[in-house]
DNA sequence: CCACAGGACGGCT
DNA sequence: AGCCGTCCTGTG
């Protein structure tokens, strides 16, 4: 196990658990079994500290470090947000903390797909099913996980075998997405390079992937904060607290006020309507 | 058994 | 360009 020190703020749980990852595992002792690209990672906050272990300790540290953002100085994007809205600083200072997770772009393609038209417990199912029968098997701590696979694991891979996986009418898109992968239609570092609205462009000349799926994908997996995702929630949100409807309006609206960080303040929108009646 | 929740698509104006 | 029925699965 390795301890890592914890200067800056640092909401472990809020971070796992806000709906960014799906394939987390809670534990009896409340720690969390946490599955990365190429490992299982167990984490809990003791006295300030970061505890992590792994079935691979190979560079663990800067692997955990990067997954959830330590590096990162989140107080230079809380005072902007607070500078542009009022109304978003109670929320800000209850999801002081939250990080980022910076997530395998594959998997968040896969996982993004999957999330259009369905429901969290769904959408960790059909990745666990994926992952079950396609990905490599773990063990750690005397339990069996399995890595989700990479786009070559899962190259020969039909339509109907996803489906049995309970990815739904959304097989053909997964097939799709995995062929042109494997093909060099589609370079998955590309994104990293390209300005937020030809990423979004990119990204949805591809079926099954829209506005809200992109803006996830460029979040979760590309670091692009000038995102904003529209689900349902936010449309609830933005109409009753602050009397905007209508996708486009919203986006003008979270465009002009939050500018180079609307996907963070959507995300502690969603944290603080969430949690805070805890 | 039915109603509903959750984004993208495609066919219709 | 905007509206709306449809796609699949799980839950109440």
């Amino acid at each position: 196990m390795i301890k890592i020190k914890i200067e800056k703020p640092f909401k472990l749980s809020d971070t796992i658990t806000c709906g960014q990852i799906f394939r987390f595992f809670v534990q009896e002792d409340g720690s969390y079994d946490v599955i990365l690209k190429d490992r299982v990672i167990n984490v809990f906050m003791e006295d300030g500290f970061l505890c992590v272990s792994s079935n691979n300790e190979n560079d663990l540290e800067n692997v955990v470090k990067n997954y959830f953002d330590l590096d990162n100085d989140y107080s230079v994007i809380n005072s902007f947000l607070e500078s542009k809205d009022n109304k978003l600083i109670p929320a800000i200072k209850f999801s002081d903390g939250l990080m980022m997770i910076r997530q395998d772009p594959f998997e968040t393609i896969i996982e993004y797909i999957i999330s259009s038209n369905n429901g969290v417990p769904q959408i960790a199912n059909a990745l666990n099913n994926i992952a079950t029968r396609y990905g490599k098997k773990v063990n750690f701590n005397d339990k069996e996980y399995y890595l989700f696979p990479s786009y070559k694991d899962l190259k020969n891979v039909t339509e109907e075998e996803l489906r049995a996986c309970k990815v739904g009418f959304r097989d053909k898109y997964i097939k799709r997405m995995i062929d042109k992968i494997n093909d060099n239609d589609i370079d998955l570092n590309e994104f990293y390079g390209l300005e937020t609205n030809e990423a979004l462009n990119k990204l949805m000349e591809n079926a099954g992937i829209g506005p809200k799926v992109a803006s996830c994908i460029l979040l979760f997996a590309y670091q692009k904060y000038d995102v904003f995702p529209i689900d349902t929630w936010v449309k609830k949100v933005m109409k009753k607290d602050y009397a905007i409807e209508g996708e486009k309006n919203i986006r003008n609206f979270a465009i002009k006020t939050y500018g180079k960080y609307s996907a963070i303040a959507i995300q502690y929108l969603f944290n603080y309507g969430r949690n805070k009646e805890k």
